[in-house]
DNA sequence: TTGAAAGCGCTAACAA
DNA sequence: TTGTTAGCGCTTTCAA
């Protein structure tokens, strides 16, 4: 039960060879004699022996592990993209630490701190906004640091996204076309940057472009969870709108049940279109018209991009923005 | 961009004080006097000086790093061990390296060996069963694994669980007292242990008690997910079966959306009881009863077992089974 | 193509 | 209470 024991140290005596040798072999550095490697390999094999992975980040000032800050493994987009992420770090031969950071300000920057402390070479940083205690942590960070579904609008950090504010004029105007005066837009928290400056945006052009005024009575603030989005739909059931754009799935799932509940039809008395196509879309009844984003890419590029960063390559593009589509499931009423 | 600068020995040097004395404070030993550690944590932050996990990790030979398997962080009932895990990892000062295995025998076993070089200080295992390959794994680690929502045969693997054959007696035996003959029971593959040895009895037990003899083709194998779950309804519904008894909330969403699309009514023409409880029981319509599981309780039981093995303490139990429950929703009738 | 040797930044005896 | 000194297991010059 004690670790480690059969070390480089063992591997270079049993084959008669020094360690710089035995550590071309594992790094498969090419200046070694084929029948030396064999050699050592054989060794290897049979004295089992594994690499110490923290003495190799020790000595070369690389461990070939990132850290990932997610808000919730449990809410599936993030989920999704700490998926796509793991995936591609595989593919490289990086490992994940993972940290829950419930969006609050102190755990992520306690989280931020103990990532750097293991020498991750890379952060992936994933979360519904930045505030300015993180961005110092990105500034002290010496390790790039990339924003995965995320935005911010100081200083460009690397990033990947869809186009949000487009994404939410198109399916505004699909709702304004279906002949929608009232639309509700049902969002996160006013006040972080995605909501404020990307996709209630998106909502007013769509809006502007029918001529219809704003109004901010039809704006409402949820917290990005199932429960905000069924208690929402109480206010939204005695507000005039018949029809609702919704930022995130979760809140768009408890909005079409609480509204069912509530013993309002939908799509026949009320049409809903939500933004992330995650699991939960095709889950509830009826299932949910909604925006297309590939978020298991989003995680997967942001993880390829930071490889290049860790690398000192410099990316074409820093903020790198993925198409988005549109499906139209049974939370609205059939185009014609 | 460049790793770490300020080391514990610039803090000595600016402290005037030795490398052991600054190890001292950062590790809060008693053994300091109260006039130095003020010295030296001001210097501390002066330099902002961050300890090297990594070179710590290679003198002390423990990491404070941890890993966890897991199938797919997408899935919910995953999803939900690995919170309970890591909220019980940040609170005793772990880190958690995350590794998705899909199952695969040769992931899992890849994902092992990654994780026993990364050092890690102990590991989390999740999944469905436990193949001969992974037993090996188990048994080359020099560090303690515990088994989180999975039991496995073989020698005493540490495990965490519920009483997966009670759990099942108890739901089949309420469809049963509801005077349904023919229930389907809804499983993964028969081959896994738990199926076979625990699920698949516990539906036998109740049978039994009802003098109902056990019939093989009202056994259901899927592989877990939502699909298969939906296209396991149609074979449902050509068979006899009045009522089910599902090992999985993703295929009984599937399951209960297949019906419906179907035209089967749910729960008047048809009774579901699911095992797991998880977010999506409450967002299929009609909702799903359940079975109650502690499953974030799980994760981090197995956790806190993890930290004492660590620790070589021996826990007082091996394989710890944590309480359920029954929860009634829409996809059976109401009970009297 | 191979080896010797100096670290990487820290902890942990052991002394003082 | 504090300092000295070996390592921890590996990578990486630099020589040969």
């Amino acid at each position: 039960m004690d670790k480690q024991t059969v070390t480089i140290y063992d591997v270079a005596r049993e084959a008669r060879v020094s360690m710089a040798t035995v550590s071309r072999v594992v790094n498969g550095n090419a200046n070694v004699k084929s029948e030396t490697k064999d050699k050592v390999k054989a060794v290897i094999d049979r004295l089992g022996y594994r690499p110490n992975a923290v003495a190799r980040g020790l000595a070369s000032r690389r461990t070939t592990t990132i850290g990932v800050v997610i808000p919730d493994v449990t809410n599936h987009y993030f989920a999704e993209l700490a998926r796509g992420i793991d995936d591609v770090a595989a593919m490289y031969h990086y490992q994940i630490i993972l940290a829950n950071s419930d969006e609050s300000n102190d755990k992520e920057v306690q989280v931020m701190e103990n990532l750097l402390s293991k020498q991750v070479d890379g952060i992936i940083f994933m979360g519904n906004f930045v505030n300015d205690a993180i961005r110092d942590e990105f500034k002290k960070a010496d390790v790039p640091v990339v924003l995965a579904g995320l935005l911010d609008d100081h200083e460009a950090q690397p990033s990947v996204n869809i186009a949000y504010r487009s994404a939410m004029n198109d399916i505004t105007t699909r709702l304004l076309k279906a002949g929608h005066k009232d639309i509700a837009f049902i969002t996160g928290d006013l006040n972080h940057f995605m909501n404020k400056e990307h996709r209630l945006l998106g909502y007013q052009d769509a809006l502007a472009t029918y001529d219809i005024p704003y109004d901010e009575q039809l704006v409402f603030q949820g917290n990005y969870d199932y429960q905000s989005g069924y208690e929402l739909s109480q206010a939204v059931k005695s507000s005039k709108v018949t029809a609702a754009v919704v930022a995130n799935d979760e809140m768009a799932a408890g909005l079409v049940n609480g509204l069912t509940d509530a013993n309002v039809k939908v799509p026949e008395e009320f049409e809903i279109i939500t933004s992330n196509d995650s699991k939960v879309t095709v889950i509830t009844r009826p299932q949910l018209s909604s925006i297309t984003q590939p978020i298991y890419d989003i995680g997967a590029v942001a993880m390829r991009m930071l490889t290049k960063l860790m690398n000192h390559e410099e990316p074409a593009i820093n903020n790198i923005v993925l198409p988005h589509g549109y499906i139209e499931r049974d939370s609205t009423k059939k185009s014609v």
